[in-house]
DNA sequence: CCTATAATGAGAATGATTCTCAAATTAACA
DNA sequence: TGTTAATTTGAGAATCATTCTCATTATAGG
């Protein structure tokens, strides 16, 4: 489900930056980049400390840009500072576990049994609410190992 | 589980606030009545439009206090303004279903079965991380019926 | 190559939230 | 029920992530 041939993100990104009217350019494909090395959750802060070449506005403009592409997903928990990673077409569908003490984000998997009995449910209570179901989210909120010891 | 008992709730309320040395005072009794008449999530704008007579620093700083005492919620989605609600052992543990065009939150509940096997999974997902849970939260989001129209 | 259109970067502006501090309130006790 | 010490309040200032502005630069398509 997920990809990580670097030439078929590019062409993805390209067709779905095509698709609301806007450029694949060389800050964009930087940014797809970065998140794809990183395997967690990042801040725009973190973005620019690793990469010192990019400019603090940009980043923000077009972290929102690949966001409406649906390339990119904002990631907001109580922390100041939002977190973006890939979308989960890229990816693959996914939730967070994230650590309330130091802010750190990391992803885990339901089994596909649960996931599926949990996205069925979702559903009858979205048609009974008459809501139009874009995606879910969970999130485990507590403490992490490292934030314990 | 839920408590409706006004008198439960101030008792309540009066023990959590005492547990972190403040008092039960007339400005935050006043916040906890609004969101118990309240069925969901609501803003700190909503809640000085029906309530000239606090103040808005008073009102950010005693929600803040009241969420550190357990009893408040903090909800925060893609909308600029946060969202707050008692919290689940005042109403009982549940979901929110989030209008992204809107902001609208609405609570839902999952079917105890569900519920329970989503529980027992996510523990499990926690000790393999050795992460200690606090609480989950699940979110479905997409446009709701008045948005839709 | 040109030209029109979009993207960039530096800094200013915005706006939710937090902070400050003098005045008002409260708790505890004599 | 006064007095006092400690807490809470309210008005406005300060903070800070994010968004906006606009002149400059890059790009696509003839």
């Amino acid at each position: 489900m997920s990809i990580t041939n670097e030439t078929d993100i590019d062409q993805l990104a390209a067709s779905q930056l095509n698709g609301i009217n806007q450029r694949y350019t060389k800050n964009r494909r930087q940014l797809i980049e970065i998140l794809l090395q990183t395997s967690k959750p990042i801040t725009i802060n973190q973005i620019l400390e690793s990469n010192s070449d990019l400019a603090q506005s940009s980043v923000y403009r077009n972290l929102a840009v690949l966001e409406q592409a649906g390339l990119v997903v904002r990631i907001i928990t109580n922390e100041d500072h939002a977190h973006y990673e890939l979308a989960e077409h890229i990816l693959d569908h996914h939730h967070h576990i994230i650590c309330s003490p130091c802010g750190e984000i990391l992803d885990f998997h339901l089994s596909a049994k649960i996931e599926k009995a949990l996205e069925e449910s979702l559903q009858k209570i979205a048609d009974e609410f008459g809501f139009s179901i874009d995606r879910h989210r969970l999130d485990l909120l507590g403490t992490c190992g490292d934030c314990t010891e």
